[in-house]
This record gives structure tokens, sequence and C-alpha cells, in this order.
DNA sequence: CCGAGGATCATCT
DNA sequence: GATGATCCTCGGT
């Protein structure tokens, strides 16, 4: 067995499968302060034939990252003051990736405190750019490969319920059902009135 | 609880 | 010059 990635056979084949997968996982960030982790309980997906994906207009030096092997960390900065962290899926080229839109707090929860100015612990991590503040993830570690990086996946818990919505803070493509999250769990960012359907 | 508006800058047109 | 895969504060209900 050659690590945790490969012994469950995570699909990181195509961005829509991804996802759903990566839900319940540890998300594991080794910053020299020290190691924060939370499980993954909301995502989101960018697929290469949507014009929401930063892939869907081609190679730029910004997004260069997005169109490595899957597995590959890309982090964008936006909004002039938030990084975001995806992970890449599909064939490389293809500019795909899943958005880690929020986790629940395990590891390192005082010194996530302590980046967050003490804010509330429901207040942490249930954003992209709130969690990337937290763990101290930023442009350093965009490149770097969930296989081998400072940003690993672990087992995790095994979510009982899925829900499948839109997208949110996007302008274009809104229509894609293609936000997932723990249903119930209370460090999703933004629970949605509008539930396509679950799945376990 | 909820919605509106400001902050702030890399990237793209 | 405009925009954005966001967050925070503030004011109303």
């Amino acid at each position: 067995m050659e690590n945790y990635l490969d012994s469950i056979g995570l699909d990181l084949s195509d961005a829509v499968k991804a996802a759903p997968a990566l839900l319940g996982h540890k998300l594991i960030f080794k910053s020299p302060e020290g190691v924060t982790s939370g499980y993954i309980v909301e995502t989101e997906a960018y697929h290469s034939d949507d014009p929401a994906s930063h892939g869907f207009l081609g190679l730029t030096k910004r997004n260069n990252s997005i169109f490595q092997k899957h597995g590959t960390v890309y982090v964008y900065f936006t909004y002039g003051m938030h990084f975001c962290v995806n992970i890449v899926t599909g064939e490389a080229g293809s500019g795909q990736a899943v958005l880690i839109r929020a986790i629940e707090p395990v590891a390192g929860i005082e010194l996530m405190m302590q980046r967050r100015k003490h804010r509330k612990l429901k207040d942490l991590t249930n954003g992209p750019a709130k969690l990337t503040q937290a763990m101290d993830i930023n442009k350093d570690i965009d490149g770097t490969n969930i296989y081998d990086g400072p940003l690993t996946i672990a087992p995790g818990i095994k979510p009982q319920e899925i829900t499948i919505a839109p997208r949110i803070g996007i302008s274009k493509a809104k229509d894609h059902p293609w936000r997932f999250y723990i249903e119930g769990n209370e460090f999703v960012s933004k629970v949605s009135l509008e539930k396509i359907k679950k799945i376990l």
C-alpha cells in the first residue's frame, strides 16, 4: 500500500465525482507554526467545460496549477484579500478542480483561533477564505501535491447524508448543482434552501 | 436572523 | 478599467 489516498481509491478522475467523494476526509496542513486539520464538510466542483471554472479560458500565469495532474493543489487569490484552495482533478491539462468550501476543525484549534482573531468556533472555518486564513494557506503551496506536499488528505468521518445544491458566490453557470455538503453539519458555510437531492 | 455595501488588488480585457 | 469560486460590519426587523 503506497499511501492512504491509493488505499481508498479516492476517485479524482472527475471534479463532479471527486467533490462528494472528498466529504468527510480529513484535510491536514503542516505549517511552520504547527499542524492544523479538519474534516471536509463542503465542496464545489468546477468542471472543464464550465464557464465558471478558472480553467475554462485556458492557461494563464495565475491558473497554471489547475492544468497539472490530479492531486495538485491550486490556490488563488481573490477580492484583493482572500485565498481559496482547490484540489485538481481529471487528466493533466483538462483544467478542472474541486474547491474546498468548509471544514470542521479537528486539530490545531488554538492556532486557528489566534489566526482568526479569536472568533467563535463556528466562525473559524465555515467558508473557503476563512479556512485558508485559519490554516494559513496561501500561494506558497500552490502547485504542491496532496500525495507528498504540506497539504494532505487522511481518513476522517463517514458522511451520513450528503446534500447537493447550486453553487454560490459565482455569476456564471449558477444553475449547475455542483455544491456538496454534509447534511446537518454546523460548519457548512451556507445551508441551501434549494436542495436538489440527497445521496448517501 | 437577514440583506446591503465596503474593503482591496491580482488578473484579465 | 472592470471584475471577482469572499468576508465583515452595520442597520433593520
